[in-house]
DNA sequence: AATAACTTGGTGACAAAGTCACAGATTACC
DNA sequence: GGTAATCTGTGACTTTGTCACCAAGTTATT
């Protein structure tokens, strides 16, 4: 690893700013950038820890019948508890990943990855605050597929991606429903509904005219 | 702490054994027992973080309207890591626990807490281990929830509470609905059916005869 | 430019699950 | 023994999910 690199990992993860220069230097750790679509299956063993430099990485799981849901998505500064937690508990890596958006990752044997978490106060907290915002965010998921219309869930889903400034999104019904964990014609049938109350607008891959302020949050 | 208190507390946390005895004479690290139905609700801010010797918790999730979903229990040798993550990471508790069963509880002051698992490398793994369990517990329930259907949910239920030797579950309906994040008419209507089938038999307050090997357990 | 192959969205019929409003049945308890 | 509380059953209805298929738009191929 070259000074410079080091600098640009310290901007998205400045928790490993105590580690030595030593350490940087250890055999394994590398920078390498992904390609959209590259995938990694379920119950795979992973002898590197992945930390997002850049881009963006999906994390799911398939149903036996080949549904997906949506567990979360990393982007830069963010590593996978899940996979930290199969390295540390040494298990398998009970989810898939897929690169969304080409990204650019910092690859950590999972000894060091390790020792860095056992040594170094700032990382290990870190990772600590990681699990907790998934555990919390995973159990949110959980009350809202419990709990939520889908009506709302589309709803939080379209103001959560979109701004003041952007009342658009590009999206198909299909992408849609597979980051709902529903199903294409639940999506459409909906959204088509909420076209009618003049809430949006549908065309071929994308949504706009979103009111978001007119958009239910509740039951 | 006394001795033999110390030495009970190990047999179901192990990990601890590091611990010297002057750092079991801090203050405010006790032993209690909790009566059922004690409560601690969503939101609270805890001072202890508490580790279960003995007795069974529930933690589980409050909907706007009342319903609940379980999301996992904990008995003797297991923490909640969601309070965990709520300490380690400065967040307050996002969930709500209840005591079902009679429990004897070590409280640990969250300073001390937190110093345990900087300074001991068996307890962090400890901690580690169980994030690491929960979040694939929890990533299974979501799969579960999407793509399971009742029926076979509820057959997983019966079968992972019964055994060879006892094919008897004593559960109501309306606990058994709030387990699975359904409603209890669901769940009448589906035991009706399966008892139709010889799958089982349904009595008030109990289900009997449950035919473990001829549940369904896939679609 | 013509064709084929693929993507995206629409529709109707149906099944599964959740909701609502009750009504009996059983049990607990004073 | 009577009253209240708990547990279960049922029918009508809504929402969501599934299936099969079609139509329009897009892209690739030649």
């Amino acid at each position: 690893m070259q000074k410079d690199q080091i600098a640009e990992v310290l901007t998205r993860f400045p928790s490993l700013a105590e580690l030595t220069s030593e350490e940087w230097q250890e055999e394994g750790i590398s920078i390498t950038t992904v390609p959209a679509n590259f995938t990694i299956d379920e119950g795979e063993f992973l002898e590197n820890a992945p930390l997002i430099l850049d881009g963006l990485v999906r994390i799911f799981k398939l149903s036996s019948d080949g549904r997906e849901v949506t567990l979360y998505r990393l982007t830069a500064g963010e590593c996978c508890p899940l996979i930290a937690s199969s390295i540390l508990g040494e298990t398998v890596y009970e989810a898939s990943a897929c690169v969304e958006k080409p990204s650019l990752v910092l690859n950590v044997p999972t000894k060091i990855y390790k020792k860095w978490i056992e040594k170094h106060q700032d990382f290990r907290q870190y990772i600590f605050q990681s699990f907790a915002r998934r555990l919390i965010i995973m159990s949110n998921l959980i009350d809202d597929i419990n709990f939520k219309s889908i009506r709302v869930r589309i709803s939080e889903y379209l103001i959560e991606h979109t701004s003041a400034e952007n009342d658009t999104l590009a999206i198909t019904h299909d992408l849609l429903a597979i980051e709902l964990g529903t199903a294409r014609e639940v999506i459409s049938r909906t959204l088509k509904k909420m076209e009618k109350e003049g809430l949006l607008r549908v065309a071929r891959g994308q949504i706009t005219d979103i009111k978001r302020s007119r958009l239910p949050t509740d039951e």
